[in-house]
DNA sequence: ACGACTTTGTGATTGTGTTCACAAGCACTA
DNA sequence: TAGTGCTTGTGAACACAATCACAAAGTCGT
């Protein structure tokens, strides 16, 4: 909207372009402060700048990708991570045949040089490795001082309380499909 | 628990597994129905076998794949759909050097066929092709007679409201990290 | 057969989030 | 300046979900 040249909008235009009532955009803004003008609405450039602050996407992180195989190439070509301040600076592998490629503009390394991350300010990972080898990685990646893990393997990982772990599996997403789609 | 031989189980067993309340276990499945045994628990095959009819995870759909790039030959791979009833049984792409070549047992074909879906009963369809052309692969679905669109692309398809469509963009999964992250 | 012990299922209670309705505030016009 | 038309922010009312506490129903040992 910003982009269209438009200086603000109302909660009811909000409202239906993301499909809620009105008066539930409007509270939920009112628990974190007034941003809006009565009569006019909600500016978005200010709109756009608090919510940032409040989701915390103001700030970036340094990513590296562990894996690059199909699920990793079709991370380091997705253009989704930068929006939410996650920049993929560097990507490891164990496979011989990848390590050296450039992928993205970005040389796959070997995984064997993954304790170099603290030199490098790297503070965050992508796990894109399979299964069976995601715990190990992530083993790795504690011991290179690696403070947030994106787990994508189907497989809870175990790390130290101090290490943050997301694990993102499809199936979660999946699994209301069948019910969704009904019979 | 049914393969370590186990057949009966507790609502606060259940509930230490999954990290929530006894109580909360035992009110959800009683909005269901009486699974449970006093004095004894849950029988594990029966409730198995009723979690499975609740979220209609007993029904199966044969499901096509269009798009076999990283994302594509990632599902392809992925283990996780059998569980939830979707069996990927064929692939398509526009691209004549993928045409021909067989993924997982499964020859891609070229996306021209795709017309062809209405006889071979399928009636779903996954959409793991670059975003801008999302919306022309969902049109060529919709005009095979497709009743369901899983699209992995991060790009809202417009479809008729007969077909239903679950847009899974690994951004809304993404967007809650930096805040869980902190600063 | 009976008492001690488990565990379920649920009415009652408490807590939390959603919806409503309207006073207060701003823009615009005359 | 006063009037009109919007739009916000929020206390109050309402709806929904989580929690509790306990009767009912089962198991097991004697």
């Amino acid at each position: 909207m910003s982009q269209q040249g438009l200086s603000s909008i109302s909660s009811s235009k909000l409202a239906d372009f993301v499909s809620v009532h009105p008066w539930q955009i409007r509270k939920d803004f009112s628990y974190f402060g007034d941003f809006g003008t009565p009569g006019v609405g909600y500016d978005i450039e200010n709109l756009t700048t608090q919510i940032q602050k409040i989701l915390r996407l103001d700030t970036t992180h340094k990513t590296v990708l562990v894996g690059v195989g199909n699920l990793g190439s079709a991370i380091m070509a997705y253009t989704g991570f930068g929006i939410y301040g996650f920049h993929i600076i560097a990507a490891f592998d164990n496979d011989p045949a990848k390590i050296g490629r450039r992928i993205n503009d970005i040389m796959v390394e070997d995984i064997s040089m993954l304790g170099t991350l603290g030199k490098r300010h790297i503070d965050m990972a992508i796990i894109a490795v399979p299964e069976q080898a995601a715990q190990s990685a992530a083993d790795l990646l504690v011991l290179a001082g690696i403070k947030g893990i994106l787990n994508f393997s189907p497989r809870r990982i175990i790390v130290p309380k101090k290490v943050k772990v997301i694990t993102i599996d499809i199936a979660t997403d999946l699994a209301r499909l069948p019910y969704y789609f009904g019979i």
